[in-house]
DNA sequence: CTGGTCTCCTGATCGC
DNA sequence: TGCGATCAGGAGACCA
């Protein structure tokens, strides 16, 4: 499940595969994954029963379109040139420039992007060619690209030594892709967002937290209070500042507030050097896992002893998410 | 406006 | 061996 520091490591992995390169042909293999501009859908879910609506059939032959549905080319980036891959919490954006000799804009290539919010189950994976031809992927955990949870997909300029495809996979489907025309619409999108995780400090977070009357799990886990933090280190994070996970947000104090925000701040960086957590889906963009889940100090250990005091991890369900921690260590 | 609940979706796991 | 029930959860829709 791509917290910040999985697709931290993922824009990682992928900046490097695509800054710079060109995008010759993109294929949409299902249509409720993207968002294009002008659909009536604010935010990042598909549409209440647009499934059922694009596919009529039953859910045994409710299957992959066999061809890529119609979609304006350029908004999955085609024919633009990716000039960055950005972050802000938990959602990534391609930065494209172009395509060249739009008519009417002669001169500058507008920049437009393309974000993706991975959901639970989503990745981004660049393939060895040798998978991009849909042939079983020899490395454990590859992607390969003739599975059926491959939404979309998209072809490379060549580059040497550099893979020549990249695929959005999500078995889920709780991710989507959407198209943003220009710069100026994604910092609006992004606007809606709080302070990227990675750099909240205390004083912002006590700021976020000290109208909210919600336990301070259910604040951790708003993107709009603070972005980038899902259960596993919301979880963490209460644990390394000692903060009950169902504290009401606003009784912390400005103090416990910033221990907080550097328990917050610590547990994500530690995450992103260790390449994020794997616990079953997850993988970077070269389809490699991450080692942070060996650390988890709480987060699925309920009933297990806590590493500080010895003690029994209790578990419960905090905001709708199962919610572990340590009675006596968190108070 | 706020916070709590429902819903989307598939795959892993478990008890019988 | 098969099969239904349960669980996992990001985040928007919905409702009191």
């Amino acid at each position: 499940m791509p917290e910040l520091p999985e697709v931290e490591t993922i824009r990682r992995t992928l900046a490097p595969v695509l800054v710079g390169r060109r995008i010759l042909a993109a294929a949409l293999l299902r249509r409720d994954v993207l968002i294009a501009p002008g659909d009536p859908r604010g935010g990042f879910s598909r549409q209440r029963g647009a499934t059922r609506r694009d596919h009529p059939a039953s859910d045994a032959t409710r299957v992959r379109p066999a061809r890529p549905v119609p979609v304006a080319p350029v908004d999955l980036l085609e024919g633009c040139t990716v000039t960055d891959v950005l972050r802000r919490g938990k959602q990534l954006a391609i930065v494209g420039a172009g395509p060249a000799g739009t008519p009417g804009r002669a001169r500058e290539p507008s920049s437009r992007a393309l974000v993706v919010q991975l959901g639970m189950t989503g990745a981004l994976e660049a393939l060895a060619p040798g998978a991009a031809n849909g042939e079983h992927a020899r490395r454990a955990g590859a992607a390969d690209a003739a599975s059926p949870h491959v939404h979309a997909r998209w072809e490379l300029e060549p580059a040497r030594g550099r893979p020549g495809t990249m695929v959005f996979i999500d078995p889920r489907r709780f991710g989507c892709l959407r198209a943003v025309p220009t710069l100026a619409d994604l910092d609006a999108l992004w606007s809606s967002l709080g302070p990227d995780a990675l750099e909240i400090d205390g004083p912002r977070l006590w700021e976020a937290l000290r109208g909210s009357r919600r336990p301070v799990k259910a604040a951790l886990l708003d993107q709009a209070v603070l972005a980038g933090v899902g259960n596993i280190y919301a979880d963490e994070a209460l644990f390394r500042a000692g903060v009950p996970p169902r504290k009401l947000a606003a009784r912390l104090g400005p103090r416990r507030a910033a221990d907080l925000a550097a328990a917050v701040r610590g547990v994500l960086a530690e995450a992103v050097e260790a390449r994020g957590s794997t616990l079953r889906d997850y993988r970077d963009a070269a389809g490699r896992a991450g080692e942070f889940q060996s650390r988890h100090a709480v987060y699925g250990r309920g009933g297990e002893a806590c590493t500080r005091c010895g003690g029994v991890l209790r578990s419960a369900v905090v905001a709708q998410r199962t919610t572990v921690w340590c009675p006596r260590c968190q108070r």
